[in-house]
Order: C-alpha cells, then sequence, then structure tokens
DNA sequence: AGCTTGACGAGAATCGGTATCGTCAGCCGC
DNA sequence: GCGGCTGACGATACCGATTCTCGTCAAGCT
C-alpha cells in the first residue's frame, strides 16, 4: 500500500475542507498506530493532557463524519474508535465483564450470517457490530 | 408455564435477599408486559412519575445482578433492559440511524455462528449483543 | 413490641460527552 | 506584506444519564 492510513486521513479531511492543525495529526497518527478501538480519554491521555479534551472530541467527530473512524460501544458508556482501513476488513469485540479488557476478533462465517440478516432486514445497514460478554480466562 | 415471569423474578430476588416493595413490583410487571427493551426513563414514566427515578435504577439493578434481565446498549448512551424469559430465546436489535427506532430481529444462523465463535474464545461468554445500525425502509 | 435491615424519595454528585466563546494562526486576495 | 475570513484550539460551562448519600419508613424476624 502506497499510503498509510494516517496519510489518507489527513488528505481526506483536508479535502473536506478541514485544516490539519496538531491536534488534527497527533490523533490521527495514534489511532494509526493503534489495532483495535480507543477512547477520547484514552487519546487525551496518550498526548499527555497538553491539549484540549474538547479538540480530541472534534478531531474524532470529525473523523467520524469523514468514514475514516468507526465508532464502537462495547456498552460501559465510553465510546471508542478506531481507524477504518481501506482494506475493508473489520473485527468485533470481546469484553471482560470482570476486568473491563477489550478484545477483537473476527469470524468470516459470523459475517456471512450478519450479511444474510442485513438482506432480509429492509434496513440500509451502514454498519454493524458484535459484542460478547464474559469473564476472560484470566479472570475465571 | 405455571408462573409468569414476574412471578418467577418476584420469587427469586426475594430469595436473594431483596424484599418486595411496591416500586419493584410495579417495575417488574412493567417489565413483564413489555416484549422488547425499554429504558429507565421508560420506566418511571410509565410509573406517572410517582416514584423515585432512583428507585427504578435500583429495581433494574437488582434485576439485572440477579440474571433476571438482559442490559442492552444500542449506542446512543441510553440504558435498556429487557427480561430474560426460561424459554431461553432471545432476539437482537435494528436501529434507525435518522429516527432512533429500535427494532427487532431474530436469526437462527446468527445465533449458531455467534455459538460457534463463543465456544473459540475463551471467554466464559454470559451475553452476546448484535446491532444493526442504518436508515430503516420508511426513513430512506 | 422492639430491633434490624432493606426500600424508598429527594436531591446532590459524578461522569462522559457537547456547546460556547474568545483567541490564535493559516491562507486567500489584494 | 496586510487585512480579513475561517477553521483550530483550550478553557470552561453545560447537559443528560446514571449513581450516591441520607433521612425516613415499614416489613418481618425475635
Amino acid at each position: 500500500m502506497p499510503k498509510t492510513w494516517a496519510e489518507d486521513a489527513q488528505h481526506r479531511l483536508r479535502e473536506a475542507g478541514y485544516r490539519n492543525g496538531p491536534v488534527r495529526i497527533a490523533v490521527i497518527e495514534l489511532l494509526d498506530a493503534e489495532n483495535c478501538c480507543v477512547s477520547a480519554a484514552d487519546v487525551h491521555a496518550s498526548l499527555n493532557e497538553r491539549v484540549g479534551l474538547a479538540s480530541v472530541y472534534r478531531v474524532l467527530e470529525s473523523l467520524h463524519a469523514a468514514g475514516l473512524v468507526r465508532r464502537v460501544d462495547v456498552g460501559d458508556g465510553i465510546a471508542r474508535y478506531e481507524p477504518l482501513r481501506e482494506s475493508g476488513e473489520h473485527h468485533h469485540h470481546l469484553v471482560c465483564t470482570e476486568c473491563g479488557k477489550v478484545e477483537a476478533f473476527d469470524d468470516p462465517a459470523l459475517e456471512r450470517a450478519i450479511r444474510r440478516v442485513e438482506a432480509k432486514s429492509g434496513y440500509a445497514v451502514e454498519q454493524h457490530d458484535v459484542v460478547l460478554q464474559g469473564a476472560c480466562d484470566t479472570c475465571r
């Protein structure tokens, strides 16, 4: 791949009329380095809290509006974001009910089953999420 | 079935050391009459706001702790609850991104696929949720 | 009847997230 | 290069959902 997701994201946001300020670039780099979901608070902490929390939310919101990130909610009331890469592959999440850890998994058969449900639903489905909750192997 | 879910819930909560006060009974009856998910605010409104909102949350929390209800979060920041009936059947949710409507669906093939993923996960999975988001047929 | 303990309601507190506002800097045309 | 427009930024106020605290009350054991 010629371009990283970070470069692509900066480019597409610029085309959408946004300017790339230091906070935006930093957030994008951070997301690109992460493979699974991160919360706004995570980003804020990773940036050493030297940036305004509102700016972090703004950047994540603009990325979401541009379709560059996926918003994931695993049920704990905290929104998390993860980059939507060109490849189109995506994953779902296992949440430990004991320690709160979030892990990723993917499964082609599950995707096919969901695809079929989507087709039958009558909805123009844009996104689907599967969340499994339970005790992880270290917690039980 | 000899017992309704409401009777069973009251019985099991009593066994768990809770007492059945008027609010608890009212909330349980309300949930039993509902087939899909309701939020704490819905319950509060349905009870004519004559009860404390905190009491509604307390009852829902105790029902959840006893494994009598399922907590559903479709990503809008509002927790919803629905009764977990003996039969074991359950459904998942379609959320309209335009009007916020929540519908239920179920699909045996999807359940089987999830069951397989759970078995492979290494987690003691207690609950799984599938949420599809998109525009419903009336909104597009 | 007395005591313990949970249930209840009211309101304060918390927490994630959003909106507002004043300021600053990049980039445009001149 | 100089305004001026516009978006970026940080601080802070705000909002809505949920949880906590506390005083009071009543159920049910003894």
